[in-house]
DNA sequence: GCTATTCATAAGCATATCATCTGAATTCAG
DNA sequence: CTGAATTCAGATGATATGCTTATGAATAGC
């Protein structure tokens, strides 16, 4: 014989009325279905838990210390479900999110500001690292989602594309190039500052300038964007750098326009293991993420 | 939509195991029937609480906290359900019973140590106090039950009698008395041992000899049966007293002759709170107490 | 590419659950 | 002391719930 939190409910509900009548009406339910559930449990205890006159209804000694047991079973009940709908309904929760460096300054703090107005309850955490990393961190769940230009993504990983990301060219307000879409062919001879040869950005930059057939003559190279925006605010030459660059430092005095022939874009995608499922929190996450991400590279995705 | 035990008993199975079809077979029921127990505790709680590919099942973030929660819940209500079972099985328990320092001493010794033996988990306590105080204490529910002669008891209090209780006639091995049945009239002028006049067992032995019409003339007043046993054995005179004063002290050689003319009797009786039901552990001590009980008052009871 | 395994879905059916009605016991008012 | 009212227990029938069987879809291994 089995017993139900149903008859918990029934004896808690009685033993707190002191009266079986009562305590259906609290439960919603007739009389005579109140009195075979306690039975069934006094009988599946093996104990009786009232002493019941037709007039009187009071606890055993066993019914008091059930009455105890009980409540407290119940009341943790309660707690663990509540906490499962905290986190359905995103009053709680933690998501941790992993981007490079820049991405990280770019996209994520107005990202992260908006989701916990939002939902107070919610943590989200950065790891800001380098694209391998990101991958390892997402791979072996360290991190609930990663942000960032993955090339190949090894499957097991989820990508979500979330904008088209372009590389552009950042010059000084005063320069030539300032009011036009610039072809790549108009760069050559024109100083040009890189960033340093790991990155991912300059190995693009050397690709297009092969394409089109001009030699790539650094004039400065930097390993960080924010330096080389620096030194193009400075007049110093110009730079390609990605759409989302312009987030890293919004208040310096540079522009950037578009390029083409050939256009060279990637997706920013969001990546995150594959077959979990996702957290509420996480899902309301991504799409603010993405609100974000297209602001800044408008370009349309796929 | 309400959280049942059965959801949970199915969600913590699935949780351990890994698998549903494992987890049916555990639970021995069809597998459709617990995807749907995990699916309802899955709506109700407004998560998911496994990803599940039709290779692979695992815990969710949310999952894992719910089955941790859970668990401790479940185990819980083991424990209560456990402790309740002791209660019946009399494997723990607790009695109080009181009763007159002499009854104590004769009658509650033997039957508890039997108790102990044989639910080594119940605890029997003894409260040895004069007659107007057990009752009262039975009444508050102070103790269980009381033990001893109780003329008229109020409503609300339970009467079970235990053995009839007749007053005898107690004298040396040597004394004329020691073989026959003893009529009341033979006392006439008889060195008679009493006890103090605030003694019920000194009333009845005046209202014996009122009735007898033959003058009460204590040769010694003592306050104590064992000091009263003890003159009797000195051969200082004959005492009239309860049959169970002879549990007082087995090791005096004294007789015990019954009085007849008129033959005056009380019962001994357990009493208990009315309307109240009756725990498992003090249902057989009952049993028990009656018992030891007629064994030292043989006399037929009703 | 085929088979075996695993979980989800659908439908039918047995069982359990609950509400209504009725009865017994007790209390309270007159 | 009698009658009304209250309260809990029992019996019966309608409804609902839960389980099993049968089937389908997806994946991994051979």
């Amino acid at each position: 014989m089995a017993v139900t939190l149903r008859q918990i409910q029934a004896f808690l509900a009685v033993a707190e009325l002191g009266t079986f009548t009562k305590a259906a009406e609290r439960l919603h339910m007739a009389q005579p279905a109140l009195s075979q559930l306690v039975r069934e449990l006094e009988h599946a205890l093996g104990i009786r838990l009232f002493d019941r006159t037709t007039r009187r209804v009071e606890l055993t000694e066993g019914g008091r210390e059930f009455q105890g047991a009980s409540a407290k079973i119940v009341h943790d009940l309660d707690l663990a479900i509540q906490n499962a709908n905290d986190l359905a309904e995103r009053r709680r929760g933690r998501i941790t999110v992993a981007a490079p460096p820049l991405l990280a300054a770019a996209i994520l703090p107005e990202a992260i500001a908006e989701m916990r107005e939002r939902f107070p309850g919610v943590q989200v955490a950065v790891l800001d690292a380098r694209t391998d990393t990101i991958i390892e961190a997402v791979r072996t769940n360290r991190v609930d989602c990663g942000l960032g230009t993955f090339a190949a993504v090894e499957d097991g990983i989820e990508r979500i594309p979330m904008a088209r990301d372009q590389l552009m060219l950042f010059c000084s307000p005063g320069s030539r190039f300032a009011d036009t879409t610039v072809d790549w062919r108009e760069l050559r001879g024109e100083p040009l500052i890189t960033l340093t040869r790991d990155s991912g950005i300059r190995l693009l930059v050397e690709v297009a300038y092969e394409t089109v057939g001009i030699p790539l003559v650094p004039a400065y190279e930097v390993s960080q964007i924010t330096t080389a925006l620096a030194l193009v605010e400075a007049r110093l030459g110009v730079a390609v750098l990605p759409t989302y660059a312009r987030a890293a430092a919004p208040h310096r005095r540079v522009l950037a326009r578009p390029l083409s022939n050939p256009t060279i874009a990637r997706d920013i995608v969001l990546i995150r293991p594959g077959g979990r499922s996702v957290s509420p929190a996480l899902a309301t996450f991504e799409t603010i993420l993405r609100r974000y991400a297209r602001r800044l590279a408008p370009a349309d995705v796929d």
